[in-house]
DNA sequence: TTTAATACATAAGAAAATTTGGCATATAGA
DNA sequence: TCTATATGCCAAATTTTCTTATGTATTAAA
């Protein structure tokens, strides 16, 4: 059996802050590119980020079934190297609500930034 | 009684992205700031981010007293205008501990970044 | 005197991710 | 050939964390 948990590598502190945010990550994922498959999705923030974030499958997954169910991604298979993929895209609908929430996590981003970047008060 | 949901003055959206990321607020607030109260730390997050974020009392106070039970913050007892105000502010480990958060956040809101400006792949 | 603001606190519940396991195929190395 | 690694999917139990909803109490303004 495969060494899985590749995760300590990372900082674990940044980890705990992707609380809320996978999903938004997800379909920003989504709207740079036509379709993703999970797997994928966690090799190209690893890419990004230099190895400094990790998507772990088990948040993964079940988020991706989550947005499937809610409409906002359809799913395709298709079989390579004899490994079967299942490749997700964003449907018409999940297109805006992946403007929104990406919009919305920009914000949030700013805010935080704000807040990082505020100068000692006098008093 | 008072009115007290304000929240819903905020985007929603915004309040999930907070997951994870309150202790850090509360450290880089009290590393600005030599001391500060409960109330104090929510009307400051709302002043900065000019509304946009509201930190909730419920998920505030048991992150503050977690933080004390933990060494990180000491607190102080003081009565203004006949209302109580329980000061906290960062112990000496606090400090050590408040900057490597912080410093670990900043690189999160970098790499969170990464991921939201990515340009479209081709292919 | 009712409302709003200030100021602390807790508890039940939901939401979201982690942890930890499983299944399966391909490939490279010892 | 045996093993480890990489690829690819999934699910259940648990934990963490926040939301929601209260409770208590004082001050000030309408």
């Amino acid at each position: 059996m495969a060494y899985r948990n590749v995760m300590y590598i990372c900082s674990m502190q940044q980890q705990t802050y992707l609380k809320g945010c996978l999903s938004a990550i997800v379909l920003q994922l989504l709207q740079d590119n036509k379709r993703m498959y999970g797997y994928e999705i966690t090799q190209k923030v690893r890419e990004i980020t230099a190895g400094e974030l990790q998507l772990t499958e088990g948040a993964l997954y079940p988020t991706l079934h989550k947005l499937e169910a809610e409409g906002v991604l359809s799913t395709e298979n298709s079989l390579v190297d004899g490994r079967n993929r299942k490749y997700y895209k964003l449907t018409e609908t999940g297109h805006q609500q992946a403007q929104s929430a990406v919009s919305e996590l920009a914000d949030f981003v700013s805010n935080l930034q704000k807040i990082l970047n505020l100068k000692p008060s006098l008093g």
